[in-house]
DNA sequence: CATGCATCCCGTAGCCACTACGGGATCAAG
DNA sequence: CTTGATCCCGTAGTGGCTACGGGATGCATG
C-alpha cells in the first residue's frame, strides 16, 4: 500500500472541508485534530484519515454540536467503540437545546415583527419600538 | 424637586432590572451606563434615570439587540432626537438577522430530529447519526 | 460604640469557537 | 534561480458577559 504523494497541505484540507486554515490549526491546538506529519521544512502534511476526521468535525459543527460533544462523538465513532445509544443520548440532548433556542428565537421574532409592523416609518418621535423598550415587559 | 434618599446601590438596581451586578459594572465600563455618583466610601449611588436606562438596555438585550445597536437606540430614544424611522431601520435589520438565524435553526432541528428518530437506541455499532456525520452533506 | 456580616470596590482572567495579524520561512512553478 | 503563493508560530481580539479574590465600606444589631 503506497501512501502516494507526500500529503495535503493545511490549505488544501481546509479548503476541502470548507473551513478556514486557521481553524484547522486551532483544532490541532485543542486536540481535536491529531498533529500530522511534517515536511522537512516544517509544513503540515495531512493524509486521508485527517481529511475524513475534519469533514466529520465540520459536519458536526454545522449541526451545532459543541467542541466537547464532538470530542465525545469522535471517540464513539472510533471502530470498536461505536454505540448508537451513547451517540443518540448526545444528539438528543443537543436537539433539546436546539428546540429551546428555536422556541426563544421564534418568540423573539414574533414580538419584534409585530412591533416593527406597527412602526409608521415617519420621522415622528412616537415609536412603538422605543415604547416597548421603555415599558416593562 | 427633592432627590430623596441618597440613591440605590448597584446591587439594588441590578436586582431591579434582573441583571447581574457585574453586568452593570460592565455596562459602565463600556460606556453604556453613565457613571453614577459615589458615596463617601466610593460605592455607586444610582438614581431613577439610571434605573430606567438599565431597564431599557435589559429589554433591548432580551430582544437580541447587540450592544452597539443599543448604544444607537439609546441615542435615538433621547428627547429631541426621537426618530421612529431610524429606530425602525435598526429594528428591521435586526429582525432580518433573527429570521435568518431562525431559518437556519429550524433546518438544523429538522435534520437532527429526523436523524435521531431513526436511531434505534440499541447498543449496536450502526448509527444514523454517525452515518450522517461521516457522509458528505 | 463595637462588632459582625452583607455588600461593594477594583482589576484581571476566563468562557466559546474562532478569526486576524505580522514578520519570517518554505514550497512549487517557470 | 527567481518569484509569488503558501505556511510557520505566537499572540490578541471578537461579544457579552461571568467569576475570582483580597480588601474596603455600609448598616443593623448588641
Amino acid at each position: 500500500m503506497v501512501t502516494g504523494p507526500r500529503g495535503l497541505s493545511i490549505g488544501r484540507i481546509a479548503a476541502a472541508a470548507g473551513v478556514n486554515l486557521e481553524t484547522v490549526r486551532y483544532y490541532e491546538r485543542i486536540g481535536l485534530m491529531p498533529p500530522p506529519d511534517r515536511t522537512e521544512g516544517g509544513h503540515r502534511a495531512y493524509d486521508a484519515a485527517h481529511v475524513r476526521r475534519l469533514a466529520f468535525i465540520r459536519h458536526a459543527r454545522a449541526l451545532g454540536f459543541g467542541i466537547e460533544d464532538i470530542r465525545t462523538l469522535l471517540a464513539l465513532a472510533a471502530p470498536g467503540h461505536r454505540s448508537c445509544r451513547d451517540v443518540r443520548d448526545i444528539a438528543s440532548a443537543h436537539l433539546a437545546e436546539v428546540r429551546t433556542k428555536l422556541a426563544q428565537l421564534a418568540r423573539l421574532e414574533r414580538i419584534l415583527g409585530d412591533t416593527v409592523d406597527r412602526c409608521s416609518g415617519a420621522a415622528t418621535p412616537a415609536c412603538p419600538v422605543l415604547d416597548m423598550l421603555d415599558a416593562p415587559m
